[in-house]
RNA sequence: GGCGCCAUAGCCAAGCGGUAAGGCACGGGUCUGCAAAACCCUGAUCGGCGGUUCGAAUCCGCCUGGCGCCUCCA
């Protein structure tokens, strides 16, 4: 295994770094996940895919991770689209997570250890709120409190912008209530109407911010190894989460190691519900295209933008049906190789695997990693071409199976899971295969085509036919 | 205005100081009754201009063109 090997890029050193956790073979794992008030779109599910990627390589290395993944389930726009709905905030975010489940399931992410909600930390929120209070870095003001960002000597070293120039900056909400337009809210009072929770300043709410702090100290014993989320969240959010922990803790680092994924880009913008250039999860689901869509965000380092469209998510489907085509291939009937096609193959195989681990323990290179897994799936096909056995063969495509279960693809899919209509196109395919025998070629051609149009791939072999869903 | 990122073959995308991985598409070939799949062959000097170096896609500067963030955002 390669722990021990493993390089990580830090947003915080703008550096690689070697990999070391804080207690030896656990790595502790904060991601922010999502405010769950619209359906979820492929840009969380880069993210998602992304972060299961990291997860499954530390834990293939030996690692056990402890994997926290939150849902900050109140907010306005929650709110707001709750109102809308004449649902309560808690219906519209339950309903939500649980499809959220759904679909982060169907795209083969692995679980979360814990799944923290907002709305079920309460108390240990406003324990961290009266701690930042007492220690002099929040303030109450008419019943909201607010974090002095001035009082945190570290503030905009991850973002790396310093709070005079922010300043400058004429976004910045002028409230009078607050001592410093830069200050974020801890503790919002509720207005009429809106779903509050009791607090020694008044019946309110968490800020953003707020709750992945507490969430972090409550379920990861405060410091954490890796804390991840998107490139947009650096700044205000992963700020202003190192502001309130680290000054609530006492100590720093909070995370030692911030990785933030690059966007997906969707006609050359960013993906937002704002602008709402959404595709949905929902829709890639719906097309049977999740596994393409992972090789696709697998295929780009995991730092940088990519950009979704039809033709790099069609292309990305061809070379995963190609893998799968390796991974899964029958030796030929005749298959009487020497030793030397064997032992090629063998060499084929530690070279893969070799290059795999290099370029996966060099900051999650999937890339580079996903290369050699086409290098020996090349290889796997020009062994079995050249004829050799069953357990040459098999042995290989295990490992180019297991190798891409690292990264969350599946290669081992049965042949074609067509359900209960696999035993009647079994029935036709050997039909043709003796019109075959007979020279019927118009109605053998007929057959092809016909299950082709629906769906089933037909290629012929020296003894039989052998039939795949297309 | 501030902070930061990116620019590699038709498309996507690695490499980040020693003479360009991989995928998709295209073309030629082998195999096949014809196909499909598979295999073989074929393509780039790395946005532009300077500089550092024995040597740069890789480092530095400038320019051009994209993009992200600056309190909604994975």
């Amino acid at each position: 295994m390669s722990e021990g090997n493993i390089r990580i890029y830090s947003t915080l050193s703008r550096t690689v770094e070697p990999f070391e956790t804080i207690e030896p073979g656990v790595v502790r794992m904060y991601v922010c996940g999502v405010t769950p008030y619209a359906s979820a779109h492929i840009g969380h599910g880069m993210s998602v895919i992304v972060f299961d990627m990291i997860r499954r390589y530390l834990e293939h290395s030996g690692y056990r991770v402890r994997h926290v993944q939150n849902f900050t389930d109140i907010d306005d726009k929650i709110i707001d689209r709750a109102n809308r709905e004449g649902i309560t905030a808690s219906d519209l975010t339950e309903s939500l997570i649980a499809t959220w489940h759904e679909e982060t399931a169907a795209l083969n992410v692995l679980p979360a250890t814990i799944y923290p909600q907002a709305t079920l930390e309460i108390p240990q929120i406003v324990a961290m709120i009266e701690g930042l209070i007492a220690k002099g870095h929040a303030y109450e003001q008419d019943g909201d409190v607010y974090f002095r960002v001035r009082s945190f000597k570290g503030y905009g070293k991850l973002s790396r912008r310093s709070v005079d120039e922010m300043i400058s900056g004429a976004r910045i909400d002028i409230d009078e209530r607050k001592e410093d337009p830069l200050d974020f809210a801890l503790w919002k009072s509720a207005k009429p109407g809106e779903p509050h929770w009791p607090s020694p300043w008044s019946d309110g709410r968490p800020g953003w911010h707020i709750e992945c702090s507490a969430m972090c100290s409550h379920h990861l014993d405060g410091v954490v190894d890796i804390h991840g989320g998107g490139t947009d969240l650096i700044f205000p959010h992963h700020e202003n989460e190192i502001a309130q922990s680290e000054a609530f803790l006492g100590l720093a680092p909070f995370a030692r190691y911030w990785l933030h994924n690059g966007l997906l880009q969707l006609g050359g913008d960013k993906m937002s519900k704002s602008i709402g250039n959404i595709v949905s999860i929902r829709e890639l689901l719906e097309r049977g295209v999740a596994d393409a869509f992972r090789l696709m965000v697998l295929q780009s380092h995991y730092r940088s933008p990519l950009t979704y469209t039809e033709e790099s998510l069609m292309a990305a489907q061809k070379g995963l049906e190609r893998l799968r085509g390796a991974a899964t291939a029958s030796a030929q009937p005749s298959s009487s190789a020497g030793e030397t096609v064997a032992s090629e193959l063998a060499t084929a195989v530690s070279t893969a695997d070799a290059l795999f681990h290099e370029a996966m323990n060099d900051d999650f290179d999937s890339p580079r990693a996903i290369a050699a897994l086409f290098d020996l799936g090349r290889a796997i096909n020009r062994a079995r071409d050249a004829g050799a056995g069953e357990d040459a063969l098999s042995a290989s495509q295990e490992r180019l199976i297991e190798l891409g279960a690292v990264l969350g693809l599946r290669l081992d899919v049965a042949a074609g899971d067509l359900g209960e209509a696999g035993p009647y196109i079994d029935l036709l395919v050997s039909i043709r295969d003796e019109l075959r025998v007979a020279k019927q070629w118009a109605l053998s051609d007929r057959i092809r085509d016909e299950l082709m149009a629906r769906g089933v791939e037909i290629a012929d072999g020296p003894q039989a036919s052998t039939w795949r869903k297309a």
